[in-house]
DNA sequence: GCGTAGTACATAGTAGAGCCAAGTAGCTTC
DNA sequence: GAAGCTACTTGGCTCTACTATGTACTACGC
C-alpha cells in the first residue's frame, strides 16, 4: 500500500505549479539555454529534487515564449542536432522581478500561518 | 489593460495549490474550527494575504476528511446556525509533520535556483 | 546491420486544485 | 420585507503537471 507516500507526491506536484515558470525565468535569466540543458541544470542545482519532465518543460517554454517573456531562436549543433536556445526577454525580466517578490511574500505568509512563533522542525 | 497584473494574480493562484491543504492543517492543529472560521483566520494571520473562497475552501476540507486527516462533527451555534468543526486527527498530524518538511525542502530548492548565493532582493 | 541508450523536442490526453457562480438557509437590522 | 452577514454545498470552468507516445539524430556494442 502506497497511499500515504503517493498523497507526498501528489503534494510535492501541486507545490511545483506556479513555481515551474519563475524557475525556469530565474535559470535563462542567468544564461541562456535549451530546453533539456535547462531540465539538466535544474535537477543538478536543486540535488535532484527538480525532475521536470518533457511534459511539463516544454510546455512551460511554449507558454512564455508566447507571452512573450522569452525568446527562442533554433541552432545546430556540432553533432548535427537541432537545439532551440531560449533567453530572458525585458518584459521577462520584469515578470521575473515582480514573481521573486511574490514569492517572498508567499513564503512569508505561509510561515506565519504554518509555523508560529518559536516553532522549529 | 491588466494583462501583466492578471499574470501575477495566476501566479500567486497557481501558488496556493498544493500549500491550502497544509495551511488548513496547521490551523486545525492549533485549534478546533469551523470552514468559515477558519477562513477568517487565515485571512487575518496572513495580513489579507490569503483570501480563501469557499469553492476552495469547502472542497478542500471535504477532501481532507474523505482522507481521514481530519473529523468533522455538526454544532447548533447558540444562534441557531449549524456549524461543522474540524479537528486533526492523528493520521493528520503525521502527514502534517510531513508536509512541513516538504514544504521546507521545497522553499530551500526554490531558493537555490532562483536565489544565487550573494544576490539579494 | 541492429538493438540499446542518450540527446532533444513535440503533443494528445488525464487528473487535480482553485475559482466562479449559484443555491440553500438562518439570523439581524432597518 | 429587503438587505446583509453568517455558514455550508455544488456544478462547471480553467490552468498546470504529468503520462505516454512519437519523431529524429548520434554513439556504442555486438
Amino acid at each position: 500500500m502506497t497511499t500515504a507516500i503517493h498523497g507526498l507526491d501528489v503534494y510535492r506536484r501541486e507545490l511545483l505549479k506556479g513555481s515551474t515558470e519563475t524557475l525556469i525565468l530565474s535559470l535563462l535569466a542567468e544564461q541562456e539555454m535549451y530546453g533539456y540543458q535547462l531540465a539538466k541544470e535544474m535537477e543538478r542545482r536543486s540535488g535532484g529534487y527538480f525532475h521536470l519532465k518533457e511534459g511539463t518543460l516544454y510546455p512551460a517554454l511554449h507558454r512564455l515564449e508566447r507571452d512573450g517573456l522569452i525568446e527562442g531562436h533554433w541552432e545546430l549543433s556540432e553533432t548535427g542536432q537541432s537545439r532551440r536556445y531560449y533567453r530572458v526577454s525585458a518584459r521577462g525580466m520584469d515578470r521575473l522581478d515582480a514573481m521573486l517578490a511574490e514569492w517572498n511574500t508567499f513564503a512569508d505568509a505561509v510561515n506565519r500561518i504554518a509555523r508560529p512563533v518559536g516553532v522549529l522542525v
